[in-house]
RNA sequence: AGAGAGGUGGCCGAGCGGUCGAAGGCGCGCGCCUGGAAAGUGCGUAUACGAAGCAAUUUGUAUCGAGGGUUCGAAUCCCUUCCUCUCUGCCA
């Protein structure tokens, strides 16, 4: 949620960068919801002094009583005559208030100064490319055949027991999602992320802290009799935990990683493309969250990108890395990189990693602080996956076929405790 | 799931219709005392939203799990709801 105290006072600068992400009416939008809280100010003031005036009489006939003085039948009317007319203004308060959160809460997060203008994701910026040399003549599969030819996953029966996009992982398949998930939480361990196993469903309140409330509910599976969801992401819970805190400064920074699955409803965005495993509802995901002070966020995504890089680069697998530009980042997103692994079977970069600067948009919305000497200022937060599994297995299998066998990277065989995959 | 007890500030804990944002203690911060420390002692120590001020700050309102209600006045009474504990049941 934008802060409107800043809205206030840099108008122009907020109209300009949400106009980046295309936005038509932004301008007249964010001055209806300036003179609305106006509104809600002076409202705010008349009902303060009608409340101090109410609570001076109750003083009053409170002391008249003590002192054995029981003429206060005048004081009780007029009380009571303020009391109507506080209820009203109260009333009218609360609209005030719903109305501007209702706007509020529909407005993007301000992209950063380094988002590029554009629409599509052509407009994207390709920041890095790194690519592992294929020197093998034979021809490569696309994952799905492989996935096939070598019995790792189950997709049929996946469908039967659940439906489309809820794949069985069996044998070495499975062994290989085990290995990566505890591959990549040992790396983050060794790069000071504290683990976390969170819960997998999440209240309203907790969907709303980090933005997939109330505008992308489409996105989760809800469960309807208990008014709980699926997480779509680990971020939901993790950065959740710190809700309503005031952490203190030197706390700072605050690491976490999780492993959860993760499920996405991914209502209409299924298509001829999407095959095997490059689009799932269920998929599993090692992620990193960051609680920073606002001067130390920019310098932690660095260091979130070159982590998410390094381990990447560890797979031995082609990978870029790409600067979002502000049509294609997201909702509550000021700045995001999308990290995209090269699946040579069929010839397509897959996103694996999107590491992103939500900045004070999810801490506003969360009321999520520091104290920093006497000051308590709204904290910068930060996410991304390290790493998202499905399509970096799609990459692994892809990349390292080796006609009957598939050569597993060096960095996972002590925890696969196999170093191939044959048929 | 049933029965009972309970949810008060960073923590413990008093208050059970009148000046209560809330005694007392612990913790924490600043000062005094000291050669230094401990002990002692003084002061301070929640959040949100307004108003005034460049600011430090001053000031109003709301908040005693949450939301309603009764009342001139609610931490205190009533209703709804969530959560915790104990016992019973069920269960990996």
């Amino acid at each position: 949620m934008i802060e409107l105290n800043e809205l206030r006072k840099n108008k122009e600068e907020f109209v300009l960068s949400l106009k980046k992400r295309g936005l038509k009416d932004i301008e007249d939008n964010l001055n209806k919801l300036i003179s609305l809280d106006d509104e809600r100010k002076s409202l705010k003031t008349s009902l303060d002094n009608l409340l101090a005036e109410s609570n001076k009489i109750a003083k009053e006939i409170g002391m008249k009583i003590k002192s054995g003085d029981k003429d206060i039948t005048d004081l009780k009317n007029k009380s009571t005559q303020i009391k109507e007319s506080s209820k009203s203004t109260e009333k009218e308060l609360k609209i005030k208030e719903e109305n501007i959160k209702n706007i509020l809460v529909n407005i993007p997060n301000t992209p950063d100064k380094k988002v590029p203008e554009g629409n599509s994701e052509d407009n994207n910026i390709e920041i890095l490319k790194h690519e592992v040399s294929l020197e093998r003549e034979i021809k490569l599969k696309p994952h799905w055949e492989i996935i096939r030819d070598f019995n790792l996953i189950d997709f049929d029966n996946g469908n039967k027991i659940t439906g489309a996009g809820f794949p069985i992982y069996i044998n070495k398949g499975a062994k290989l999602q085990r290995a990566l998930i505890n591959y990549f939480l040992d790396e983050a361990e060794k790069n000071e992320y504290i683990e976390i196993q969170p819960p997998i469903l999440i209240n309203e309140e907790s969907g709303f802290g980090t933005g997939q409330l109330p505008d992308k509910e489409g996105m989760m599976y809800k469960i309807e009799n208990e008014n709980l969801f699926m997480i779509p992401t680990a971020e939901v819970p993790i950065t959740n935990i710190y809700r309503k805190n005031i952490i203190n400064d030197s706390d700072l920074p605050i690491k976490n990683v999780a492993y959860t699955p993760c499920f996405r409803k991914e209502a209409g965005s299924w298509g001829a493309h999407v095959r095997g495993l490059n689009r799932l509802h269920q998929f599993d995901k090692v992620e990193i969250v960051h609680i920073e002070k606002q001067s130390d966020s920019e310098e932690a995504l660095e260091s979130m990108c070159n982590y998410v890089e390094s381990l990447i680069r560890s797979l031995n697998i082609s990978y870029r890395k790409l600067l979002l530009c502000a049509g294609d980042l997201g909702f509550a997103s000021s700045i995001t990189y999308d990290f995209e692994v090269y699946a040579p079977g069929q010839e397509r970069w897959l996103e694996c990693s999107s590491v992103s600067n939500f900045k004070t948009y999810q801490s506003n919305r969360m009321n999520l602080k520091i104290r920093e000497d006497k000051n308590k200022v709204l904290a910068h937060t930060l996410n991304g996956s390290a790493l998202a599994l499905p399509r970096i297995v799609a990459s692994i299998l892809e990349t390292h076929q080796n006609g009957n066998e598939i050569n597993i990277p060096e960095v996972l065989h002590s925890y696969t405790g196999f170093k191939k995959i044959s048929i």
